[in-house]
DNA sequence: CGCGAGTTTGAGGCTGTTCAAAGAGGGTGG
DNA sequence: CCACCCTCTTTGAACAGCCTCAAACTCGCG
């Protein structure tokens, strides 16, 4: 309700080449919501009647199949648009996003989406990519799903979570939000048990060092060559 | 080079809500290419030169792998957009899209995607939704391979394929192209071997019907149960 | 008619799941 | 402040689905 301050989004993807006024008049349209950690933005199968951007926080979205398995899509980080079922000529929101950390998301009703683009197309172009650069992620996933081990597959998402959410401290590099060997299970489509058994011995290894919902990496490099690979 | 007529592409969502005029004058920047079965559109990692629309025919896109292997992204259907390097922030393609049926294709400079949407807004949330759609797909199939076994991805891949390319014929479903078991394999993350173990199955129980590079599906509603995961 | 690509089928082994149970970490309430 | 409890994690053992390796078969084209 309250107005928005457009530094908050000035230098996101999504705004690039946009007028100052023409954010302000984006934000105008705004509202901010706080999500606390283990509570959902939305739920799955809900009509979709706003789309969000991630302004602080994580989270993480998953899909429920018919006979109750779940997954996670994929991780949502600042910056990222979500709930945008608009895209996908969707009605309803074919995920739920809950937040792993404490989460400040801007919120839009739907309807206003078609209104700015008319007004300025660069806004559908980012947008377009934005959604372009998840459609790759999509593929990468696809491909090492179908061709790698399940070693590999962890050693990539592990990967990719140090890059997306990485935060250095003096051991190495720590992944900056609550995480669960389930979580990292539902990510690459194998077990919680199966990921615990991989990290115990990477941890043996000197790649990692565990801990409940944590995960430091400590040689980044040796785990880059896992996921290629290349080993033994 | 010569003018390519309009109503070969007026009624594709791409096109949804453009004037003719408009329309004229991005066929104007196009150029016909006919692509004959086996062989590549372009090639991946090609530096992004073009993009590309599916008049006719059938592109199967796959990927290499570093170590050799290879996977079938997806397949290209008449009316979609593909090569569409530009959306994804990439200057090179991702993969090569063959085409697995006698093909014709409209390609346009990459350069003019800009121009056009400056132009006309609808024609970028056109292409958004399209790509929207691919990510939606693309979501689903990590969710199967995440979750579900061999068989039922297969079924899942058929039923798919009779969805986008089936042809009622009076025994049953007849695939529209000529697609091997090793496509199919290639399509959901197992091998030839294990395909044809599975169709052989399915032929004994009179659900499909059997060829070299042939698919007919006799009863779709049984293969949807099993896809469903609901039997035995 | 012969050759090659695509397909079928068998046997064996390995990766990763399933089932089971015990072990820690951290927050909370007494 | 400590003890308890809940959740997350670790680890073991047995099993199974699927892959790998191998070989025969067949369809259709040249």
């Amino acid at each position: 309700m309250a107005g928005i301050d457009r530094s908050l989004v000035r230098a996101l993807p999504l705004f690039e080449k946009l007028s100052d006024l023409e954010i302000d008049r984006m934000l105008a349209r705004a509202t901010l919501r706080r999500v606390l950690p283990g509570e959902a933005v939305f739920e799955q199968g809900q009509k979709a009647t706003q789309f969000f951007l991630l302004l602080h926080g994580r989270l993480k979205v998953t899909q429920v199949t018919a006979d109750g398995q779940q997954i996670i899509v994929r991780m949502v980080h600042p910056g990222d648009i979500f709930g945008f079922a608009k895209a996908l000529q969707r009605e309803d929101y074919p995920g739920t996003p809950t937040a792993a950390a404490e989460s400040v998301v801007i919120c839009w009703p739907t309807e206003v989406w078609g209104m700015f683009v008319e007004q300025n197309p660069h806004l559908a172009v980012n947008a377009m990519q934005s959604i372009g650069q998840r459609l790759q992620e999509a593929h990468t996933r696809i491909r090492e799903m179908a061709t790698e081990e399940v070693e590999r597959r962890v050693a990539h998402a592990v990967l990719r979570l140090i890059d997306q959410a990485g935060k250095k401290e003096a051991t190495g590099i720590r992944i900056d939000f609550p995480i669960s060997r389930q979580d990292i299970a539902e990510m690459t489509g194998t077990t919680l048990h199966t990921v615990s058994r991989i990290l115990s011995a990477w941890e043996a290894k000197g790649l990692v060092k565990g801990g409940r919902q944590k995960l430091l990496v400590r040689d980044a490099a040796g785990l880059q060559i896992l996921a290629e690979g290349l080993t033994s």
